[in-house]
DNA sequence: CCTAAAAACGAACGTTCGTGCTATTCTGCC
DNA sequence: GGCAGAATAGCACGAACGTTCGTTTTTAGG
């Protein structure tokens, strides 16, 4: 009946509660998904307590909302233009230099989202962290394909375990985004992405060159607002 | 005048502020700094809130004692039995084996006091973010020193940059706590001990070989409580 | 043993939090 | 253009937070 209708066109409900989804995602990583306050993401939204409230029903709910927006950004900021570049190692570094830029360049305000999440919940059980934890399994998972990718490829050596390779990289960019938000190290981005080539070398079987993919994300900044820089 | 008799008899509030931060310490690892609550605390210590308050004045100065005792742990932990090594190489690895027994065997009951610590302050600015991110820095420096030391007896190869090293290793740790603490993925510390392991191999002017170090920490668990595999 | 100081307590304050109601305003379809 | 239903606001609640204050208990030196 009305189901082709309501869902062509967007009821004011939904674009409200992206709104309020969007800001929710930024104050997330810097606040945390606790310090995240209903009443603080209503003053941000410039609603009532209330009236945001009723459009998820408890804390829990938004929360988990939140996470779910995070993730659509990081697929649509990270995943998908990764995607562009051809299957195997290509794609896996392209991966890696997106994710780089992504954590440097503040698509959420407070860093990786997902770094500082499931540090934020990761003695705490509950919904909010299995899900924390499903998607970055998602993310390992993301890269350990690209990497069998390029084995089946000839690109990397066989005998190299992908699920090792994976970890090692994901550790390098955690480090890194860490060393960014505790000490406002952007050179440690620049060594990171130096160990992770270094690392792709050691188990490549052709050359790795330095700069393939650095000129690649040059579309605009993801986000509109300009951080004054901390 | 009573300085020295002062001194030496410890008042009993000193004991009592020191056996309130035994648990602070390990409530915080768990809830963070600021889920850290007085009630809770004075809850899990048999003390009244009042009571316990007036030992610190103020949260902030609760959460700064708390984050200074972390400290004292992870140097009588850690830092201590490493520096029973010879200086270079060996004491360089016996960190690194001490580390990840420190994280794995939950000396913290929340995993690595730090890593929880830094990740939820990185982006409040004021005194407690000063001051982890200070302890974290004095952390890397120890690294960056042993590694040093092992340039110059001619452990390691003089070209490595002590720096970039330090920040591998330092990544390669926290993120296997990271993947324990979301996953309870212990393999994970198998996986970060290899690829420090083969790290260190790739710059090392000797062999280096597997196993060297692992019999060391032996000693008692940090621990007497013991932690149910969460 | 006595006593001054130190330590711990109990009750209360003012805030802020998440959440539940009821009323009001707005939207989009006939 | 009116009307049902969705969206939002207003208000109040109970609980938990950090903190204060006056009182009581405990401690340790003379």
């Amino acid at each position: 009946m009305k189901t082709a209708a309501t869902k062509a066109r967007r009821a004011k409900g939904d674009r409200s509660r992206q709104t309020i989804l969007e800001v929710a995602v930024h104050l997330a990583s810097v606040e945390g998904l606790d310090g995240l306050t209903i009443g603080r993401l209503a003053a941000e939204t410039g609603m009532s307590k209330s009236g945001l409230f009723a459009h998820f029903g408890s804390k829990e709910d938004l929360q988990l909302a939140t996470v779910d927006a995070a993730r659509s950004i990081f697929i649509e900021q990270v995943i998908r233009p990764a995607f562009e570049a051809k299957k195997g190692l290509p794609r896996l570094r392209r991966l890696c230099e997106i994710w780089f830029d992504y954590a440097q360049n503040h698509v959420f305000r407070g860093g990786c989202f997902f770094a500082a999440a499931s540090a934020e919940f990761d003695s705490r059980p509950g919904r909010i962290r299995d899900r924390i934890a499903d998607i970055m399994k998602e993310w390992l998972e993301v890269l350990r394909w690209a990497i069998v990718d390029a084995q089946e490829a000839g690109q990397i050596n066989l005998k190299v375990d992908a699920i090792q390779l994976a970890f090692e990289i994901n550790a390098l960019e955690i480090g890194a985004n860490w060393a960014l938000q505790l000490f406002g190290d952007k050179q440690a981005f620049t060594r990171a992405r130096a160990a992770v080539l270094e690392r792709l070398r050691t188990c490549a079987t052709g050359r790795v060159s330095a700069r393939a993919s650095l000129k690649v994300n040059r579309r605009r900044q993801t986000r509109s607002t300009k951080q004054p820089r901390r």
